[in-house]
DNA sequence: CACATACTTTAGAATAATTATAAAGTAGTT
DNA sequence: AACTACTTTATAATTATTCTAAAGTATGTG
């Protein structure tokens, strides 16, 4: 809870989430870091609950993780299997799906000659592109 | 199982399945149409079993439709509910998503000006877009 | 800084989508 | 017609997720 936290209270924060100790070391475990991360819930718990005799429950893992992606710190996707998958990349970008392993591909990678308009009344709100790899032989 | 049925029973074929009674009616259900059909198991099964006196059972649907999509007669996708959709266009195509409703949008409507290269030793199955719409105002 | 209160955490139950099981039925071959 | 392998079905099991309600904690107020 002190001041080198303050970055990701601030993401509870702005979640309209209290910074309670599970939560923020959530956040850390999410936000502290380098490279992007992609991870499902369980994954999450996993790793976490792993190194610690104290786990955080399901339950908080799943309220947090939802709270952080409603507040838009976290982007939400999806695979052929039934589970989400979260990112903490949120900057607009693609990804290249490799038999369930997932890369980003940056925004500036990928750019459109034609786009269609959308129907009448509505607007666009963003647009995903998911590349599909498979082994080249 | 007559003759008017041989299209629907050869994708069955096709899918490594014999043309079961209940299969026949699957098959001929999702592809004797003129629109493309989006879907999920449960609403397959639902909307074809209201009609029927002698349901046919859960399993039978999960079956017949993961065999079609095996052998390349559906298209699978995912939206972010943790359900798979299902779609007899497969011809590639992307998509709108507009507050769970899917529409098509026909390959030749989206075209790139720039594709990132596959990491080396993959190369490319394919590409799909989604555009995600949201109201006017 | 103690208190009250509203927000949290938690374990466990509930739900939803899907997959597995194993007994009874049927297609296709001989 | 009979045999065998594949199917169907009801039901149980599994997996991801959400709900519930009791016990715990952050925070503003005095």
């Amino acid at each position: 809870m002190n001041n080198k936290n303050k970055i990701f209270i601030d993401k509870l924060r702005s979640s309209g989430l209290r910074p309670t100790n599970q939560r923020v070391e959530i956040s850390k475990f999410l936000f502290n870091r380098k490279k992007t991360f992609h991870f499902t819930v369980e994954e999450l718990k996993n790793s976490m609950n792993l190194k610690r005799s104290k786990k955080i429950s399901t339950a908080t893992f799943y309220n947090t993780v939802h709270a952080l992606k409603s507040a838009g710190h976290l982007k939400e996707f999806s695979l052929e299997n039934n589970t989400s998958y979260y990112d903490t990349n949120i900057t607009s970008h693609h990804h290249f799906f490799d038999n369930g392993k997932v890369i980003d591909i940056k925004s500036d990678k990928i750019t459109f000659k034609k786009l269609p308009d959308a129907p009448k009344g509505k607007k666009i709100k963003n647009v995903e592109v998911v590349i599909r790899l498979e082994n080249n032989n």
